[in-house]
DNA sequence: GTTAGCACTCATAAAAAAAGAGTGCTAATA
DNA sequence: TATTAGCACTCTTTTTTTATGAGTGCTAAC
């Protein structure tokens, strides 16, 4: 708080309450009203203009009155919100209903989320790199065809089907599914080298096409979960905010929505990142989001963890006026609720 | 075509295809001059002015040109398209690579015809009632837990963690699978009636738990699947049409789309209804869809099929001047391939 | 240091004017 | 009788003009 006196300091923080509220620029006067501090909207007009000055603030033309700047933004987030902890409708009863799958879970959360917030929500289902193998298993459905299950820590299962030329006798297939199991058992994916494969081939004998295949299958699984799924709700919360909603901006915003690819990347850049102050929350505002269609909103993301370091991110995206303090603590809230119920899962 | 001249029919069609193009209400004098009836503007005006009279055509206000009615399209849709089969773009070579799995293919194939008609799509994955269990497999994950796995025709596996008190020994598990298979096989949900479980608890004796429970994820397999998933595609499409492009229409066309709710409703009343002159498409325009939000849309869908009586439905929504030619001939082209790529599937 | 006062700026809203597209009707024409 | 040219009239749309008013910056007084 170096170049600001207490006295900018609250007349920044009444600009930015006012502003959320509002998405008006404001004035000096409404300020000289509002505040508690009794000034009048000239000597507000002078410490505005050295917030100007400071770029805390901007003016978006000459006789308008002022919007906070990214700056001001990371100001009010980094200092100024209140740390008391509003409370916040638990999520858990509303969700789980009998939501056994994951996915649906996901869904139901973002869209909760979306809800609660009215802002844009997206949840990243946890990356499956990393996680271990568990159980396969390889089962003659007919003649010509082997299912393979593989089962995850973290109980995602994967199936695939194999074509065969002749089926297996029960014996071999036994031979096979011990051989699967003593070998990949507890590695995770990025375990399984070459050698490994070409052991097991060896062993395999005659088989080794299958195992070839099952090993592909695994593969294919990482592949598959490289693009993450990602779910989404409340992309048209955006009209609702009109600094936004204009039909370009709109189009585009809820295009990335629809596509998913950029969502895809910002939570790739979110990962790597640093967060805010130790509460698992990481905020960008603005231009500091990785992704330009972003660049005139929040994006206000949290990551949750599953146990054997697998990660999943859920995020906020809205205006840049957003209600920070109700969206963190929404976030917040929601990775703890998140972290346990996976724990659960997970045993 | 009975209270209609040829040359009333071949002005309307005039009128229609500029529409189309246009979107802007078109005049006698364009009419006049763009057809190959060497006629005044004033001939065509009387003219215009009966079609009005008859219903099929309106004017938006006083001195505008005129634009189809429901009617309108209506009769062109029923008359007026051509019969020629134009070339398409085979979508089987953007689509084929390597989706092995039915919803990313259907993912693809929205986006696709998304891409190919710029209009919004969706598109229902083939519902599982009706389809039958082809092979069921239940496996020990580890002391409390065993896997069950059902493969339903159609190729749809689902799986089920369950949890038991101990281990079961490998005889006693060998013996369930069995009972399973040999009860189940071939069977569609439906014919699994409480005749039929209360022999099977019978059956597996002490067992009877995991009986139950296995047969419960078959019922809930089909719960599942009773708010069918559906796929989406460039909803944002909306934004090329200024007729529907506004905030307040644009968003809650989105909405429906991002809810999907309403496009279930839309779906589920489509399966029940007809289609139009054989060719297996069904077009509602306007008030005819069932659906509100789309009053000013027109809907195009078509039915594809799995063997055993498994349908999904894919759909075109877009603004009622539509180019009704292309997407009814895309729709078709695209159903004759999904017939034949999912009974090849199906072997 | 604070404040009242005032001239000035500039976006926005409202009002007025102009332009244009298209019609319906009438009377002339083939 | 069917077609057409011509013209007045209607409405929307666009452009121009004219307020209106919020908000500022600066100056001078407190």
């Amino acid at each position: 708080m170096e170049e600001l006196d207490e006295r900018k300091v609250k007349i920044l923080n009444a600009i930015i309450q006012n502003y959320l509220e509002t998405g008006e620029p404001v004035g000096s006067r409404t300020i000289s009203k509002s505040s508690d501090l009794n000034l009048s909207s000239a000597t507000i007009r002078n410490e505005m203009s050295d917030l100007e000055e400071l770029g805390y603030i901007v003016q978006p033309h000459t006789s308008a009155g002022r919007i906070p700047s990214d700056k001001g933004y990371r100001f009010y987030v980094d200092h100024l919100i209140a740390e008391k902890d509003e409370e916040i409708s638990d999520i858990k009863d509303l969700m789980i209903e009998k939501t056994e799958k994951m996915e649906k879970m996901l869904k139901q959360v973002v869209k909760v989320l979306a809800n609660n917030t009215q802002y844009a929500t997206m949840i990243s289902a946890p990356a499956i790199t990393g996680t271990k193998v568990k159980f396969v298993q390889l089962s003659q459905v007919n003649e010509h065809q082997i299912l393979s299950v593989v089962m995850m820590s973290g109980n995602i299962v994967k199936n695939k089907l194999i074509d065969v030329e002749e089926p297996l006798n029960s014996e071999n297939m036994l031979k096979l599914n011990m051989l699967l199991n003593t070998n990949l058992n507890g590695l995770t994916v990025s375990d399984i080298n070459l050698t490994l494969i070409s052991r097991m081939k060896a062993q395999a004998g005659e088989f080794e096409d299958i195992i070839e295949q099952v090993l592909q299958t695994l593969a294919e699984t990482i592949v598959d979960e490289e693009d993450t799924e990602i779910y989404t709700s409340g992309a048209t919360n955006i009209f609702k905010y009109p600094e936004l909603a204009d039909t370009q901006k709109a189009s585009e915003f809820i295009s990335a929505f629809e596509e998913k690819e950029e969502l895809r990347n910002l939570i790739a850049d979110i990962e790597t990142e640093g967060e805010e102050k130790g509460t698992g929350i990481q905020v960008y505002i603005g231009d500091e989001s990785p992704i330009q269609t972003m660049k005139d909103c929040s994006v206000v993301t949290a990551t949750y963890e599953l146990g054997d370091g697998v990660k999943g991110t859920i995020g906020i995206i809205g205006p840049k006026r957003m209600d920070y303090k109700n969206v963190m603590d929404n976030l917040s809230h929601l990775k703890k609720q998140l972290d346990q119920m996976l724990k659960n899962n997970e045993e």
